[in-house]
DNA sequence: TTCTTTGTTCCGGA
DNA sequence: GTCCGGAACAAAGA
């Protein structure tokens, strides 16, 4: 399930190893995934240079040259893999085959210059790649609503302040509410409001000053936390190498209900409730309203 | 068979 | 008209 820190990991990881190589071939396995796609128009991409890659929000931007860019969403599964010529996917077996498990999920690959290969991977599909003009790009749907990054300078107490004038909304829907920030997830948000002692339900109208400084304070704290870790995991997040980010272990309230609190001197129990059709946990001691 | 998972969209009530 | 929360949807594995 990647949010904003594991979609920055694999951004740099995209940036590193791809900036510069030339997309030789392109093989479409399955077109079906979260947009169906036109695999006339991503033929297109063939000969074309990958000149860099950027993120806005939880999506790819990887930008090639001659105004092309892909936009890449990963939903809930998707991965990226990159292999060159000494990865044992690549030893394993050249042609894919939908009967073997290995490649089932494997829905697009580029074959790049200098032996290499990026792998589009998704179990689910619900995330998706579309092919686009870079010079539209900020004002495609996808990204024209978006509010500010969290790691900006523009997310900050006054931006809350004012962005919570009127509204009756929840703590946890606001969090989750990418116009007010994006790139927070379900995850993330059950965290910063552990670190806050904020209940998810209670309503933003009756946080204080104080609280929502710690909103802006311990969101940069956590997602800066976990970019440095090499991105989360759950089950799900594995960066181009396939192997799964570690910060997994830190989760001090997601997953983790009916455990004990992790706050020192708490002793408080983990609780799980359902908001917006999303599993919130919370210490129903010191995340009480 | 049914339940679970998340981002996004849609719809109805206030 | 606007805001908000809940339902629905996508796909596949347990």
């Amino acid at each position: 399930m990647p949010e904003l820190p594991e979609v920055e990991v694999v951004k740099k990881s995209l940036e590193n190893k791809l900036k510069n190589l030339t997309i030789k071939r392109v093989f479409i396995n399955n077109n079906k995934l979260r947009y169906k796609i036109s695999n006339r128009q991503f033929y297109r991409i063939k000969g074309k240079k990958i000149t860099s890659v950027k993120r806005r929000s939880k999506y790819l931007l990887i930008n090639l040259n001659e105004d092309l860019t892909i936009l890449a969403h990963l939903g809930m599964t998707g991965k990226f893999f990159i292999i060159d010529k000494n990865s044992k996917k690549q030893k394993t077996s050249f042609y894919y085959s939908i009967k073997k498990n290995e490649f089932k999920h494997d829905h697009i690959t580029l074959f790049l210059s200098k032996g290499f290969k990026l792998i589009y991977n998704d179990v689910r599909k619900f995330g998706f790649l579309k092919l686009l003009r870079t010079k539209n790009i900020f004002t495609t749907d996808h990204l024209k609503f978006l509010g500010p990054e969290p790691l900006t300078n523009e997310f900050n107490l006054k931006y809350i302040t004012k962005f919570i004038i009127n509204k009756k909304v929840t703590i946890k829907n606001l969090l989750m509410n990418q116009k007010f920030v994006s790139g927070l997830g379900n995850i993330y948000c059950n965290e910063i409001l552990f670190l806050c002692k904020l209940n998810p339900l209670k309503n933003v109208e009756k946080i204080n000053k104080k609280e929502l400084a710690n909103i802006v304070k311990f969101t940069k704290k956590i997602l800066k936390a976990s970019i440095v870790k090499g991105g989360s995991s759950i089950k799900d997040f594995a960066n181009t190498e396939g192997k799964n980010g570690n910060f997994q272990q830190k989760f001090n309230v997601y997953n983790r209900e009916k455990s004990k609190c992790n706050r020192k001197n708490c002793l408080g129990i983990i609780r799980k409730i359902y908001t917006s059709n999303r599993s919130s946990f919370f210490c129903s001691r010191c995340q009480n309203k």
